[in-house]
Order: structure tokens, then C-alpha cells, then sequence
DNA sequence: CAACCGTGGAT
DNA sequence: TATCCAAGGTT
């Protein structure tokens, strides 16, 4: 069983010494710390900084993104995936503008309720901004926990999950949000999955698996599922104006960027041109083929050059493409026309 | 609740 | 090349 309070004094101890100097550590301001912990979503550290930089130099206040236009605002997320975190955020500064006069809401209810706060984001503005003694679990917090009490659930369960933060507020100390990023930062620079620094350890004398030579079969987790492989048509249709087809994604996955026509490999040209309402060229081989892997998808793209003299409002002019907020799938394909 | 939702880096 | 992982949230 932990020993609570020399643990947390242990952890904090090291914390103070050897936390890493990160921008969103320079600023006391809930906003930023909101910002920085969406794009920390499923998100490594290194990638991070460069758009939280930009994000802050362009938009340094709440009211600077509220005001924003949201295709540019994802424009500027572009290439850091998982676009519905920059349009639930964007949504939720709105919110925050105009329901609680651009202050960000330091009653934990308040907050939790805005979009995209979830039980992390949520455990992690309020105790780093406010010092509410909320937990923020995360992946490396679920690692080292398991590790710590040799913890034989699945980690990938939400029940777990769940049970791991009601644990961690019965030991969170009064420094809260020094403490849950202590816990992230030992999981992130020692308590790391595959090769631990144990002799570091500033808490290894707490760690049930380190005494039992288990650390490396914790945290227990379900294997993940194949991804589907998918097989597209993509089509760079062109007019004689130096224009490309090009509109805007509405389907769950990429929703709010723009895109090429896309179409399964079996899909006629009578039955595109009938769709996108344009007389085509014929088909000929296609110029490229591209592969892009998502978190349940792999898409095998074949992508063609067409024609046409139709009119059409989705023609974009090719030197303007890349004013557009376009998903790294599509760049693959549109690098192809250069 | 399990499936969905991006991308890049490490091994 | 294949797999896992990274400061998770929504449905």
C-alpha cells in the first residue's frame, strides 16, 4: 500500500528540480493552458510546441480565437490531426465569450460542460490554472499507477480509468496541479513504456512492480484492433482556367477539411460525372498512387488527372489550394500536380 | 461501452 | 514493414 504522503512529497521533490521547460509553462493563463492541453490530446510534446507558438503569437488572448474565423483557425491546426479538437475548442471559447464575459469558468462544473472538456482536459486546466484538487489521467498516469500498485486491469477500459482518478484524488496533495504534471512527467521522462529508468526513480521505493521485477508487464492492455484497409479513387479534375475541383468534407472523419473527389475503386465515371453535375475527360491510368494511414483506416489512394470544360462554384484556383484547410491525405494527392 | 477520430516518431 | 505510442473526447 502507498505511502501517500511521502510519495507525493518524493514525487513533487523531483518534480521541482527536473520538470522540463515547456512554453505553456511559462504563463499562468487558463486560456493558453486550455490551448496547450487540447493540442497535448493524443499528441506528443515535440509536436506540439510549434503550433502552440504560432497559435499563441496569432491568438493570444480567448477573445483573439473566439473572434477568429473557424476555417482558418483549422487551417492553422492543419497537420496535427484530430481537426474536431480545434472545432470543439473554437466552439467552446465562443461559449465562454459570451456565457461567462471571455473568463474562463473556474468552477469545475462550469468548465467540464464546454466542448471537448473531458474528464482529462478538464482534471488538468482546473488543477494546473485553479488548484482544484482534480486528477488528470492521462496515458503515462495510468502507466505509472499500474506499475506503482502492480494493478492487473486494462487500462483501455474506461471503468479502469475511472477507478485510477478516484485514486489519484484520494492522494493528491494541495499542490495539485504541480502534482498531476509530476505524474505525467515521470511517466513521460522515466516510467516510459518500453525501457524505464528505474534506478532515477524518485519513487522507486514505492513501486510494487520494481520490487517484483514486473515493471514491463504493466500497465495490461488489450491488443488493438486490425485497421481496415480501404481502396479510393482520387480525381484531380481541372478546368482550362487553371482551377481544381475542391470542396469541403462533411463526413465525420476530416469533417471541415477540403478535399479531391474521393470514390471507391469501382465507382463508373458516368456515375461521378452524374454526381459533381461535369462532363469528364476520358480516363487514363492514373498518375500516382498514395498510402495513408489513419487510427482504424489505411487508405491505398489511386489518383487520376481529369478534364473538364463545365462550370462549377467548387473550382478553386490551384495557386489558392493551399489557403484551404486540407488533410495530409489530400496534400499526398495534390503534391502530384506540381 | 466499444468504436470512432489524425498524424508523426520510435523501435 | 508492422506495431505501438503520444498530456483523450464523443457517440
Amino acid at each position: 500500500m502507498l505511502n501517500k504522503n511521502e510519495f507525493a512529497l518524493n514525487l513533487l521533490e523531483w518534480y521541482h528540480i527536473n520538470k522540463r521547460d515547456l512554453p505553456w509553462r511559462q504563463t499562468n493563463d487558463p486560456y493558453k493552458i486550455w490551448l496547450s492541453e487540447v493540442m497535448l490530446q493524443q499528441t506528443q510534446v515535440q509536436t506540439v510546441i510549434p503550433y502552440f507558438n504560432k497559435f499563441i503569437d496569432k491568438y493570444p488572448t480567448l477573445d483573439d480565437l473566439a473572434n477568429a474565423d473557424e476555417q482558418e483557425v483549422l487551417k492553422d491546426w492543419e497537420g496535427l490531426g484530430y481537426y474536431n479538437r480545434i472545432r470543439n475548442l473554437h466552439s467552446a471559447v465562443k461559449e465562454v465569450q459570451y456565457t461567462y464575459n471571455s473568463i474562463v469558468p473556474q468552477k469545475p462544473k462550469q468548465f467540464f460542460e464546454l466542448k471537448g472538456v473531458g474528464p482529462y482536459i478538464g482534471g488538468a486546466v482546473q488543477s494546473i490554472a485553479f488548484n482544484h484538487r482534480i486528477a488528470a489521467v492521462d496515458g503515462n498516469v495510468l502507466r505509472v499507477m499500474a506499475r506503482l500498485n502492480e494493478d492487473n486491469r486494462d487500462i483501455s477500459k474506461q471503468s479502469t480509468v475511472k477507478s485510477v482518478k478516484s485514486y489519484v484524488e484520494s492522494i493528491i496533495p494541495l499542490e495539485s496541479g504541480d502534482f498531476n504534471q509530476a505524474l505525467m512527467e515521470l511517466g513521460a521522462t522515466i516510467c516510459t513504456p518500453r525501457i524505464p529508468k528505474c534506478l532515477s526513480c524518485p519513487v522507486q521505493s514505492h513501486c510494487e512492480s520494481f520490487k517484483s521485477n514486473s515493471v514491463l508487464q504493466y500497465p495490461k492492455k488489450k491488443s488493438s484492433k486490425k485497421k481496415t484497409e480501404l481502396y479510393y479513387n482520387i480525381f484531380l479534375i481541372l478546368n482550362d482556367k487553371n482551377e481544381v475541383y475542391m470542396f469541403m468534407n462533411e463526413s465525420n472523419l476530416l469533417k471541415g477539411m477540403y478535399k479531391f473527389p474521393k470514390y471507391d475503386i469501382d465507382t463508373s465515371i458516368g456515375t461521378i460525372e452524374e454526381e459533381l453535375n461535369l462532363k469528364l475527360s476520358q480516363l487514363k491510368e492514373p498518375i500516382a498512387e498514395e498510402k495513408h494511414v489513419f487510427t482504424h483506416q489505411v487508405w491505398y489512394m489511386n489518383v487520376y488527372l481529369l478534364y473538364t470544360n463545365s462550370e462549377s462554384e467548387h473550382f478553386i484556383k490551384i495557386k489558392d489550394v493551399s489557403d484551404y484547410p486540407m488533410s495530409v491525405a489530400m496534400q499526398k494527392v495534390f503534391k502530384h500536380l506540381n
